[in-house]
DNA sequence: GCTATTATTTGATCTGGATCATATGATCCA
DNA sequence: TGGATCATATGATCCAGATCAAATAATAGC
């Protein structure tokens, strides 16, 4: 419908170059020509909606998607169509990569919200990697880090009681939430209750109580989606995470914090 | 294919070309000069003995490893030390993609029996990549493969009985071994019941009465570490595996060549 | 070989968290 | 704007699987 001159505007907040979350997306270190060829591959797309699909199980695979406004959920089906959530996808965040071997999607996308999206075609993203090369090394790096997320999930699922899996993900939320620029310590949930429950393998009721249990030691304010973090360490200890012991070098607001 | 001039014998043995594992590791339709391009970066190394770490959570990363011949576990640790086993490695799969984007390693990598592995530095296989179209590419598919695979892992730990989880495993162990040549249905378990229950969540004392019980519906036969599977496509039914319905045009029974 | 140590099995309990049951607050829409 | 549906919360039970306990069986060290 709408073409040419209006088009403008958008083409202008579509380019790479002035997208926010540039940063987070494809931070490899680019010049300027190479992200204006990025920019050419980059299909708009319009807004999927609240409970619409990105993607599903067993399309086959042609583009990648990168997050730009919204949040989404990807989960697999078992054969009984049981649905597992695989995990949320924040703005900023790359989807799909995941198909690249058996070239159809392994899991679902679905919004959790209205999602803006960016869409990569791979065929031609591939060819742009022959080109530019940083780009292959980005691409293995960004799988590299959902694999080592993936890792502390599964030991997370395996092993931690329910306290630490809800302290874990809220943690990992806060983090997420502050590379983007927002608060680390209060945000909105975008999925549901039984979603984080799916993700974290457990009961809803048990979320519930769980919820209603740290507000009550004074851990977190919660209140419907809103979540205000109290006590952010105690939270970090709570969850127990896994993996090599990060740089303790935090801006934490006083200078002691045993 | 082509005849070779007389070479050493250790460098035969090395050469990728003549590697029965070949096609598992590395088999992106390279031409033979790409091949000897891919040996020639690849290190030999003295081989890990059983209980001794190819690599450890925290080292720095240099290289990948193919296994060559016997197998290894990886797993993380989390803060108070409990060990949380990722997964087990057979010979033609590749170990240590997921430390590319922190340069660092993220789980330990311990041999579950003797070793024989090949290491391939990966900054010289970054280079190469760039000479090699179809290089990188192989990285992104088997990246992708593992993060598929630990997506049904995930569901399992999060939604499946015990029951399920086992079969599982065994499932998947069997279809390894049949694309390595080897038995689907009979072959003997590298690690022990302990690490077994570890990746699958579950307590030990579990995974005994489990194969117990399997013996006794007379879904195999198990004696200490050989397993013969009596029953694979009940054991499907009971794993219930999660992702795209699979081709069915298995040659169970029926005509073979595949 | 013999003993110490570790791995596996099997049985007996116990419990964390699921499930069931209900209530209430949101949201959706005709 | 009221009623239906859905999401969340919270209490009451229940049970799958953990934990504890004990008896072999394998393996390692000497």
């Amino acid at each position: 419908m709408s073409q040419e001159r209006i088009v403008k505007l958008e083409d202008i907040r579509s380019h790479c170059q002035k997208c926010s979350l540039f940063q987070l997306c494809m931070p490899m270190g680019l010049g300027d020509g190479d992200l204006s060829k990025l920019d050419k591959i980059i299909k708009r797309r319009r807004p999927v909606e609240k409970g619409e699909y990105l993607y599903r199980l067993g399309d086959p695979f042609r583009s990648m998607f990168a997050v730009r406004a919204g949040s989404l959920k990807t989960f697999t089906t078992d054969q009984e169509g049981q649905e597992q959530i695989i995990g949320f996808h924040l703005p900023g965040e790359l989807l799909g990569l995941d198909a690249i071997s058996r070239e159809i999607h392994t899991c679902s996308a679905k919004a959790l919200e209205t999602v803006s999206v960016c869409e990569i075609p791979y065929e031609r993203l591939e060819i742009l990697s022959q080109e530019i090369p940083g780009l292959s090394h980005h691409l293995l790096s960004l799988m590299s880090e959902e694999l080592q997320h993936e890792h502390c999930h599964m030991a997370l699922l395996a092993r931690a009681p329910v306290e630490s899996r809800l302290a874990s993900f809220l943690i990992q939320l806060s983090e997420r939430y502050k590379d983007r620029g927002y608060s680390a310590t209060e945000f909105n949930l975008s999925m549901s209750r039984n979603d984080i429950a799916n993700l974290l393998g457990m009961a809803v009721e048990t979320i519930s109580r769980l919820f209603s249990q740290f507000q009550e030691q004074q851990l977190l304010i919660v209140e419907r989606k809103h979540i205000q973090i109290l006590n952010l360490p105690q939270l970090q200890v709570l969850s127990n995470r896994c993996g090599p012991v990060e740089d303790k070098n935090e801006d934490d607001t006083s200078n002691t914090a045993s």
